[in-house]
RNA sequence: GGCCCCGUAGUUCAACGGAUAGAAUAGAAGUUUCCUAAACUUUAGAUACAGGUUCGAUUCCUGUCGGGGCUACCA
């Protein structure tokens, strides 16, 4: 049990015994006590005032007291309103320290046991005619982090990826291939393959607007009957009818181009860092969906209309009818939805299943939950949608329709090319070679772009201006990885033997308010660690661990490590280092973010 | 129209209902014989508006204004 821990349960049988009622252990409010006032930790007492009809100061004071009395470590409080702020005796903070500093795995819970259930996540979710861009790197950076965080959070964890490579929007890139490619390849064009396909995408869209509005002004067709009407749509519809019949042609243009997808998108995954343990396709469970809706159909848990379509009842959560199947026996999303679930539920049996989708398809999911309990299905409870917002331009939303988005891959290079300059300008690393240069530039090109991205609270929509580039000075990733840098550097010339010395004994030494704040500060990265898998929010990592850097940096620059004549204190300054160091790289590990040695 | 989310310094972001609303950046002024100045110090600057709930509201409730999203037999 921690301190915290101790404490809360002091104040829970303090007061249970003062008014012989019990009071929840999450209606006790412990938070650091503030620079400007005595004290490591604060108990906010007015709640219990009220409910004791007890004035705050006097119970404070009593609690106080009692607190005092039943944790060791309490040294001493004292009572400023309705605030009940307590001091740790300094030899807590050195002993933790010392059972710290050389703990490279410090903030992380020990692996699962083999028999514990996983927590599955789903990210990514490409579709196959649209290359990434900032909005999937939003996704990508915050599906992989939260993965890392709850596996330091002691869960087993499978990252799986969906990826979307049927239906008729994939047809339309084919089409559009298929009569003006003229054969292209991304080898013969010398063009990625996810972009080569996504500019037919695009080419079809075009070509189909111009065939709309002359629809529209030929014939008077509405907006969506011209859409249905216009040639270009007939084929692709026809097309994706081949396609589900199993044509051989067009099987084999579709195996061919989704193979150069792939490289593609294999390739930005690459630069991103991310892998996944599994990928799904959509082309292979569409149709287990549909299987479950007709089986859920037969049980009398679905209605078919006249018409023969398939509908769930969700009257009972005030939401609409939803359709499942449609009149034809096709499916829609969310059937296809239903049957990945399944499946995913099968292949791991785990005990929560994490979708990471945007905010746009809140909706979607509230659906699917409901579906999934009119289906009577056991895993109907253990979907969690974990929402995060838009990336937004300045001008709106991106547009993959419309062209307007931000490249993942020019966007990864511009900041790795941005590194570069700042590496050469500072010029502080002559002395690496060309590929350990390449790569520091690329971890904190790359560094710059996550950091920016994670550090924003995943349920809020965030800003990007592409004609402001990403700032590598102030809260940002390149802050960072410096601090850590610059601790590196200092056990360098510390050397092995120093820092596997004994502890260093400080006597009667009080440590300064830097040392201390410092100590407290990498104190709370557990608790850090479990709230934001609890939160499922990156940002909480970014945060805490760019507020450890800046303290660092402000100790760094009053006091001196290395200089130090005490040798003693210039030890224990020595580890408090050597565990900030560790922090900041367990911190940034758990964002996917690397930290170099030198920068 | 209905439903949901969001309005915090010029800008981008923080703040379990708790003490004087924090940072960064842009602006102004400084710090290099000292372990990396991608750093540090000082300075100025914000809770859209109007009510309510409470010991206490950026946070909860209501209304107004402003922005975004969803509301497909698209995904």
């Amino acid at each position: 049990m921690t301190v915290e821990e101790r404490i809360v349960a002091a104040v829970k049988e303090a007061i249970g015994e003062m008014a012989g009622q019990t009071i929840d252990t999450d209606q006790i409010v412990l938070q650091k006590t503030r620079k400007e006032f005595e004290g490591d930790l604060t108990l906010v007492v007015f709640p219990f005032a009220k409910r004791l009809g007890r004035p705050p100061g006097p119970l404070a004071e009593a609690i106080g007291q009692a607190v005092a009395g039943r944790v060791r470590e309490v040294v001493f409080y004292n009572v400023a309103g309705g605030f009940l702020n307590l001091s740790l005796q300094p030899a807590y903070w050195l002993s933790f320290l010392e059972t710290n500093a050389g703990n490279e795995s410090y903030g992380y819970r020990p692996a699962p046991e083999k028999e514990q259930k996983p927590v599955v996540v789903e990210f990514s979710s490409p579709n196959t005619n649209k290359p990434l861009h900032l909005g999937h790197i939003r996704n990508n950076l915050l599906g992989f982090s939260v993965t890392r965080i709850l596996e330091a959070a002691g869960h087993s964890v499978v990252k799986v990826n969906l990826v979307n490579d049927r239906g008729i929007h994939i047809c339309k890139s084919m089409l559009a291939w298929m009569k003006y490619g003229k054969g292209e390849t991304p080898g013969s064009t010398g063009k990625k393959g996810d972009k080569l396909v996504g500019d037919y995408y695009v080419k079809f869209e075009s070509l189909l607007h111009e065939q709309v509005r002359r629809l529209i002004d030929s014939e008077g067709f509405s907006e969506e009957e011209a859409r249905n009407r216009a040639p270009l749509m007939v084929e692709a519809r026809e097309l994706l009818r081949r396609w589900e019949a199993g044509d051989p042609e067009v099987t084999g243009i579709w195996k061919m181009m989704n193979a150069w997808v792939y490289e593609g998108f294999d390739a930005t995954y690459r630069k991103m860092g991310i892998t996944f343990d599994k990928i799904y396709y959509e082309s292979d469970t569409y149709l287990l969906g549909r299987d479950i809706v007709r089986q859920g159909l037969s049980e009398g848990r679905l209605e078919k209309k006249d018409d023969g379509s398939v509908w769930a009842d969700l009257s009972l959560w005030k939401l609409d009818e939803k359709l499942l199947l449609r009149a034809d026996g096709t499916s829609v999303y969310m059937t296809q939805d239903i049957g990945t679930a399944q499946l995913r539920y099968d292949d791991f049996h785990p005990e929560r299943m994490i979708y990471v989708v945007g905010n746009e398809q809140n909706y979607h999911f509230d659906v699917l939950k409901k579906v999934l309990t009119v289906l009577g299905k056991p895993y109907a409870g253990m979907i969690c949608h974990l929402s995060y917002g838009m990336v937004e331009l300045p001008e709106g939303k991106m547009k993959s329709r419309e062209g307007k988005v931000v490249d993942a891959d020019d966007l990864m290079d511009e900041m790795v090319e941005t590194a570069r300059r700042t590496t050469e300008e500072l010029g502080k690393i002559q002395d690496l070679g060309q590929d350990e240069t390449d790569s520091l530039n690329h971890m904190i090109g790359l560094g710059a772009l996550k950091y920016f991205i994670l550090k924003v609270d995943p349920k809020k929509n965030m800003l990007f201006n592409p004609s402001e580039s990403i700032d590598f000075n102030g809260h940002t990733g390149p802050f960072i990885q410096y601090t850590h840098a610059r601790i590196r550097s200092i056990m360098r010339s510390a050397g092995t033997e120093r820092l596997a010395a004994p502890f260093p004994r400080l006597g009667e030494r009080i440590l300064n308010e830097k040392e201390l704040s410092l100590l407290k500060n990498l104190h709370s990265f557990e608790g850090a660690v479990v709230e934001a898998a609890r939160e499922f929010s990156p940002a909480l990592i970014a945060n805490y661990v760019y507020e450890l850097c800046r303290e660092y940096n402000q100790f760094y620059h009053e006091y001196s490590v290395l200089n130090e004549p005490d040798r003693s204190l210039s030890d224990f300054r020595l580890q408090l280092s050597r565990l900030t160091g560790l922090t900041i790289g367990n911190g940034m590990k758990l964002l996917g973010i690397g930290v170099p040695e030198k920068m």
